[in-house]
DNA sequence: AAAATAGATGCATTGGAAGTGCATTATTGC
DNA sequence: GCAATAATGCACTTCCAATGCATCTATTTT
């Protein structure tokens, strides 16, 4: 089992408290979260470092960031050893469009794609709205 | 044929030379429009007018609306007959990261998408992106 | 046809989120 | 410990979405 610690450093970032603290709280979260909830989480703590710490762990790999079409930007850890550039282990996430949340569905992968001649396909985006599991009632 | 009059007359709202304007631009594009790029179309207009007519076929399954992540709303003419809420109707969208231009992929329908159990589809929101047919050069 | 009503348009303004420049503070390597 | 590099915090800007209210236009009612 790695460390945060290990993790960062093997992403060639520096470790520092706020990215402990922060990469534990993306941890610990089954949904998404907006930099909002990052910011609610932590409200010592500057916006603009916030900001800057998500961009950097988006940049590394180690969150991806996830447009469910609310307009406002998730974030979501990667999973060990994933590799979100690349098309096929592209998982799928789900909106729920009751309680707002997004969740993703790591073991759902994305179905191949065809796209017309001339087109290049490169990364893909799926969210599936609806109800989720908690708001469906059962 | 039906002309642009009967359409809106069949979703109930009323014929106006702004909406019948705005229509006819986004029929002639190929590419979904920003609300920028409409403004820029009718400089004349309002901000506010444009923004409200859009919103208006949106509402009234006019046109639909495309995030294709780039953070900013893209609209696009439905297809006749089409209905965008049910999920067997959705096409895809390509977003070119090169010109940035976003097109529907109309005659792409998305696949069947498997959710776990408890969570209940209703809608999907596909988009692929890489290069364009005129972007990659052929 | 005139009055009453509903809907569309225009102006001003607000709010929210993303992003940036710069000074300050912390961390690393020597 | 010192210099170099990176992280953090503050202030500010920009962009797009959205709304309240006044005005204008069109439809409906009598």
């Amino acid at each position: 089992m790695e460390t945060i610690e290990q993790i960062l450093e093997s992403k060639n970032i520096r470790v520092t408290a706020m990215r402990l603290l922060i990469y534990k709280f993306l941890a610990e979260n089954q949904v998404a979260a907006t930099l909002s909830d990052v910011e609610n989480a932590f409200e010592k703590a500057d916006r603009t470092t916030l900001y800057r710490t998500v961009k950097t762990f988006v940049e590394r790999d180690i969150v991806h960031q996830i447009d469910d079409g609310t307009g406002i930007v998730k974030y979501a850890l990667c999973e060990q050893n994933c590799s979100c550039e690349i098309e096929t282990d592209l998982h799928l996430h789900f909106h729920c469009n009751n309680c707002n949340e997004t969740v993703c569905l790591t073991e759902h992968k994305i179905p191949k794609i065809k796209v017309p001649d001339g087109f290049v396909s490169e990364n893909i985006n799926l969210v599936v709205k609806g109800m989720c599991d908690k708001c469906s009632g059962q």
